[in-house]
DNA sequence: CGTGTCGCGTAC
DNA sequence: GACGTACGCGACACGG
């Protein structure tokens, strides 16, 4: 199948206002302004990498008056002239565009539209698909089947189909439309009167603008009067918004893309102050190579802060004697705001080897704490959440946290192997930094106090300039794509709500973890009695490898199931070998026990902080690919619920004194996610009903009604609807349901013949994943699938379920984000979240703001967000985790 | 001796 | 081969 090709063509009027007033202003050496020009730089690379386009071209407008200017003097005679900083950027947009291989059109005595107008016509006469990047309304009178707007950072197509849906005309009434409301940025008057409502009204009533200015007598009144004036000027309109046609364009051949950055771009982006990683075979430097670094004294931070506030951001980076808040001090404090140069950077020392000169923290705490507390003053910090709560913890807590480069590097691409600052300095800015290995010995405990202050402070310092450029660099990039909200409104303030969980921890009453410890101890050791008598006193039950000998070869046990290295031992195969042989059941009880003992039970005081108390595991955002949270140190979010025996574990976990837990857990939020997405009427009638929803489509598959639905119908409809979010095949629910493949088979059709909005949104999903290379959550988070570009067929496949799962187990996560979000408003004071558990939320909180808190934890989770169906939460009390249940 | 992979099992 | 996302344990293989 031939490539159809597909022209591009920028509005770089458009594009340069868009970028100098929606983004950040960054500057350049010599406080040059580049921030439009690096925009524009992006936008380039974006096009140059996307598949689908082969010819492009940047339009600009000239700066000579045009043909308009001569048939109308008040032309555009109202605008304001062109900002100076980005004026400035002009030229270098238009040297960019050249070094860039893209070409660049620009016509005397005609304005940009005209070009870009004549040249979408003729890609269009050509075969070619064109797209227009810009959101001017003027060029809607070209819109076709070929030719669409297209916004490439949200990826998104409008042609003639959506303008009628958002506007109620067709390109070839937009012309008349745009004479008849006028154009006030162009100075261009319409009917008086008349605005974009009655434009519709009267193109829908009379055909054309010309049908109505030969029927003004079936208008009445004042409408008569202004319709009937402005025929006079509808000519001159006409002329002013009707695209010309400009003579000697270049071919459209001249305009195929280059796919490779040029050699001779290399100068220009270092001139201008970019980073060259991004574009260019990555040259290793050094991060510190001509960086300009300083030691604050006590004497001078006053001053230093002062300048740092009046830059209104910088990056903040700490060093610390440990990674624990309530165990570690601080060595040092870092800021870098660009102030003396890119890699500026200064160096508060408090902490370091006897004899050395440090700051004393006594003497800075109030004035380092009003600056860190003072949310006008924005900051950054490479994984921010670590720094807050030693800030935090050394009496100076943050707020104004504005920016992360790990998250903004985890939101760019969540696949990344690492989003460390090592890694994201070589990566995105091709430098390398000092090793931390460098600096302090950590096989021996060594910590940055026992380092000479000059030392630490140059890795402070780099650590600090290399968070501000990155900070740069990704943020710029996050709004190229798109990400900017999310990043802003969502993971940002996340990271201090995230921070503020972990410093506080979780309480736990180690005299239950004992008792239930000694116990399932001495239950192990007589079930590995009662093993060793069977299979001989040097089995060893932990492993799968003597099992299956044991049971498949020795015993001679039928095999169930295979792994990559022999027959399968789970609990599944050991379940099936159970009425075979004693021994299947007591490996199934060694290992429940072995678990519970080796990952909770004997673990779990291990992570009691011997300051606190309590555990602080770590909530980690850029854990995993769908947006979800994990926890590590202990992971507290697979704490055993289901299983009688485990769940038990969950009564150590307990408020602090005075306090109680109030837990709340979202229901069926995914199948709620799946219906709001795929707007299936029947799914969200019962969402609407507040129906069992496994009830509710067991009696739409089964065709009855739902009193007569039965456990079984009710579990199977339970296992669709959750293989329907995984992407499951009929051989997967077939299995699940120990069920032939064809009757699972029946059952899924049965399912999307009855939901069909299901149907066609998982179509959907999967077909927009493989034309765009990655799905979208409802925050607008996304996710790239490799795998869907693979040549191999299960790998293609495992990627359509990938697609499907992320968008709804991500768009969920975000969810619940926004409900922790908004837990800070509705949760009363002295109430705190705890727990995260992806679609649960623990809070702690005084008995006498019990009822506050049950409440704001319901409204925070039911508000989180505006979906097609209600989101319910189901909210308990309980003095541990256990009785929660 | 440490490191990486596998099978397994816990959660949602 | 067949159900998505995590973390982490013990066993085992491998390499220094």
């Amino acid at each position: 199948m031939p490539e159809p090709s597909t022209l591009v063509i920028i509005d770089g009027h458009y594009y340069a206002y868009r970028y100098f007033f929606g983004m950040p202003a960054l500057t350049g050496p010599g406080q040059r302004p580049t921030g439009v020009t690096h925009a524009f730089a992006l936008l380039f690379k974006t096009l140059r990498e996307h598949p689908q386009v082969s010819h492009v071209a940047l339009v600009l407008d000239h700066r000579d008056k045009n043909f308009r200017h001569d048939i109308y003097p008040d032309y555009k005679a109202h605008r304001d002239p062109m900002p100076d900083a980005l004026r400035q950027q002009i030229p270098d947009v238009e040297r960019l565009a050249a070094v860039s291989g893209v070409p660049l059109l620009c016509h005397a005595g005609f304005e940009g539209d005209d070009v870009i107008a004549t040249l979408a016509q003729a890609g269009e006469q050509l075969g070619m698909d064109v797209r227009i990047c810009s959101k001017d309304k003027d060029l809607s009178q070209v819109l076709s089947d070929r030719v669409h707007v297209w916004d490439p950072a949200k990826d998104e197509l409008k042609g003639p189909v959506e303008l009628l849906a958002e506007k109620d005309i067709r390109p070839d009434q937009v012309v008349d439309y745009l004479c008849m409301i006028g154009d006030s940025a162009d100075n261009v008057p319409g009917i008086k009167g008349v605005g974009p409502k009655t434009a519709v009204k009267l193109l829908t009533q009379f055909g054309s603008l010309e049908a109505l200015l030969a029927n003004t007598d079936q208008l009445r009144g004042k409408q008569r009067e202004n319709v009937e004036a402005f025929r006079d000027r509808v000519d001159l309109t006409r002329r002013l918004i009707t695209f010309a046609e400009v003579p000697d364009l270049p071919s459209i051949d001249s305009l195929v893309k280059t796919t490779q950055l040029p050699e001779e771009a290399r100068s220009f982006y270092e001139e201008l102050g970019f980073s060259i990683a991004r574009h260019f075979p990555i040259i290793h430097g050094q991060a510190s190579e001509g960086a300009d670094y300083h030691i604050l004294s006590a004497t001078d931070l006053p001053a230093f802060l002062d300048r740092l506030r009046a830059a209104g951001r910088c990056a903040v980076d700490t060093e610390t004697t440990d990674l624990d808040p309530h165990r570690g001090r601080l060595v040092g404090i870092s800021f870098a705001a660009g102030l003396d140069g890119p890699r500026s950077a200064a160096y508060l020392p408090l902490l370091a080897a006897p004899g050395e000169t440090v700051v004393d923290w006594q003497e800075v705490q109030a004035l380092v704490a009003a600056f860190m507390a003072d949310p006008a003053i924005a900051k950054v910090f490479q994984n921010a959440k670590f720094d807050l709560q030693f800030l935090r913890a050394a009496g100076a807590p943050v707020a104004g946290l504005d920016g992360d480069p790990m998250l903004a590097s985890w939101l760019l691409d969540p696949a990344r192997d690492s989003h460390g600052l090592d890694q994201l300095t070589r990566t995105i800015l091709g430098e390398e930094k000092i090793p931390t290995a460098a600096v302090i010995d950590l096989d021996q405990g060594q910590t940055m106090a026992e380092v000479p202050v000059a030392v630490v402070a140059r890795y402070a310092c780099e650590d600090a300039q290399c968070t501000w450029r990155l900070a740069q660099v990704l943020e710029a990039e996050l709004a190229q794509h798109a990400l900017d909200t999310v990043y802003r409104e969502q993971e940002i303030p996340l990271a201090a709500v995230l921070a503020d969980m972990e410093y506080r921890g979780i309480a736990i009453d180690p005299d239950v973890l004992d008792a239930k410890r000694h116990h399932l101890e001495a239950y192990l050791d007589q079930v590995d009695k009662d093993i060793r008598a069977i299979a001989g006193k040097d089995f060893n039950p932990a492993s799968p490898k003597q099992i299956a000998a044991m049971l498949f070869t020795k015993l001679g046990l039928p095999v169930i199931r295979k792994t990559r290295s022999g027959p399968s031992t789970d609990v599944n195969v050991l379940k099936a070998l159970r009425d075979h042989h004693p021994l299947p059941g007591l490996l199934l009880q060694h290992r429940s026990l072995a678990k519970l003992l080796s990952s909770y039970l004997r673990t779990l005081p291990e992570h009691i902080n011997p300051v606190t108390g309590r555990i602080h595991t770590h909530l980690r955002q850029t854990g995993t690919e769908t947006g979800r949270l994990s926890s590590d140190q202990p992971n507290l979010q697979n704490i055993p619920k289901r299983a009688e025996l485990g769940r038990e574990l969950r009564a150590a976990f307990v408020p602090s004194p005075g306090h109680c837990f109030v837990a709340a857990d979202y229901s069926q939020v995914e199948l709620r996610v799946l219906a709001h997405l795929s707007q299936d009427p029947t799914l969200c009638a019962a969402f609407h009903q507040g129906a069992d929803i496994h009830r509710f489509v067991a009696a739409r598959v089964q065709g009855c009604d739902e009193q007569s639905v039965t456990p079984a119908m009710r579990q199977a409809a339970k296992a669709v609807n959750f293989g329907i979010i995984y992407g499951q095949s009929s051989f997967g629910l077939a299995q699940q349901l120990g069920i032939t493949r064809a009757q699972a088979k029946d059952f899924i059709d049965e399912y999307f013949a009855r939901f069909d909005r299901v149907k066609h949104f998982v179509e959907t999903v999967v077909a927009q994943a493989k034309e765009r290379g990655y799905v979208e959550t409802l925050a607008g988070r996304r996710r790239h699938i490799r795998q869907l570009a693979s040549s191999n067929h299960n790998e293609r496949l495992q990627g359509e379920r990938t697609a499907l799962n992320s968008t709804i187990q991500g768009s969920a996560a975000d969810l619940i984000k926004r409900a922790m979000l908004a837990c800070a408003a509705t949760l009363p004071d002295q109430a705190h979240l705890i727990l995260q558990i992806h679609d649960e939320l623990l809070v702690e909180c005084p008995q006498e703001q019990l009822p506050a808190a049950i409440s704001g934890l319901r409204q925070a989770m039911t508000g989180a967000w505006n979906l097609s169906v209600p989101l319910e939460a189901d909210v308990r009390q309980g003095d541990n985790w256990l009785s929660l249940m």
